[in-house]
DNA sequence: ATAATAGTAAACATACTGTTCGGTATTATT
DNA sequence: AATAATACCGAACAGTATGTTTACTATTAT
């Protein structure tokens, strides 16, 4: 890829996150995307159809981050869900959430957790389905497996949810108790 | 309150109403909900200060007006999540989204899921909360108050989305054993 | 009957979006 | 080193939406 376009490229995610750290994202406009990043109109437009486009190609890229990662831990072990200690893999997101590489904490912080937490969860919830076994029998055969899947993902966000709003007071460890509470029954 | 104010204001709600089942609340312009309501762009603007608004006032009429009947069951009993069955109160709650008086349906099955389901959630948590110590013994003490409060409140939102998605296929009665299996343990 | 209120249509300033165009700088190609 | 291709710029543009204001009319309350 052209250096150029890397510059713009990165000079645009740029822009966008610090002003997703100060307003919501219906409230920023493209032209004060431009003015941040220092950018010709023209040029934005070149590189992404609409700032919707722009948005899921930045969590695309943050979220693949963090996926992409939890791919890895299963490349060592057979089953990401089954390492030394049970649900690991979440404790391993946690944590990595925690780390806050690619300012993924500041956007979670901000008025937009509904938006972020949305593409989170879907993404999430693949990789649950993809390791579903593990968990179906934490839950009564009765309940549908989409059903499950799905009321797994949104515990977690929600729980990342309470976390960050706590300002990150509770440990990845705790906060990761609190989550199995939550899903493993009492 | 005057009679032409009643008029225009329900004229709005209803184009309003119609045209969120048709798109999403973001797409929709007040300029269709003038054509719709048949009304002049001037009076829009004294009922309602922006669009935003509009969709606040709806959300809590409606929202209001379902909580205000449980309220009223709580009359009855001295504790609505104590009734002859366990949990009625999410039972009631499930027939009444099923009887879908004030198309509170067809909002939760467009493309503004999010919005409403928040709003609903909001709403929902409250009563959790005044009822808490109902719910409090099915989970650990270690969980702090808001945390679990949040987490059946989400869970039924949940529930709700996957019922309706589903168009309603499952009864009141086993979308509710549905979200009791969730949160009563298995 | 009169005053207050709520409605209308039309025009308005303002703001944002997405496109286009001629010109310039950077990069890749040969 | 010369050339072609590409990316950027700035500025202008049409199109659309918002929210306000105006002067005028119809309805309601007293």
């Amino acid at each position: 890829m052209d250096r150029r376009q890397r510059k713009t490229r990165n000079a645009i995610f740029d822009a966008f996150v610090s002003l997703l750290n100060e307003k919501s994202f219906e409230k920023i406009t493209v032209g004060e995307i431009l003015d941040r990043a220092d950018i010709g109109r023209a040029t934005f437009y070149a590189h992404f159809e609409t700032k919707d486009f722009l948005l899921k190609e930045l969590c695309s890229e943050l979220f693949c981050h963090i996926f992409d990662c939890m791919q890895g831990e299963k490349e060592k072990h057979s089953h990401i869900f089954e390492c030394d200690a049970p649900n690991s893999a979440f404790l391993h997101l946690f944590q990595h959430l925690r780390k806050n590489d690619n300012h993924i904490l500041d956007l979670l912080s901000g008025s937009n957790n509904e938006l972020f937490l949305s593409y989170f969860k879907s993404g999430l919830a693949e990789i649950i389905a993809s390791q579903k076994d593990t968990f179906r029998s934490s839950f009564p055969k009765s309940l549908p497996e989409e059903f499950v899947i799905n009321h797994i993902a949104s515990t977690f966000v929600e729980t990342v949810r309470y976390w960050v709003k706590g300002r990150f007071r509770l440990s990845p460890e705790e906060i990761n108790s609190y989550f199995n509470a939550l899903i493993k029954g009492e």
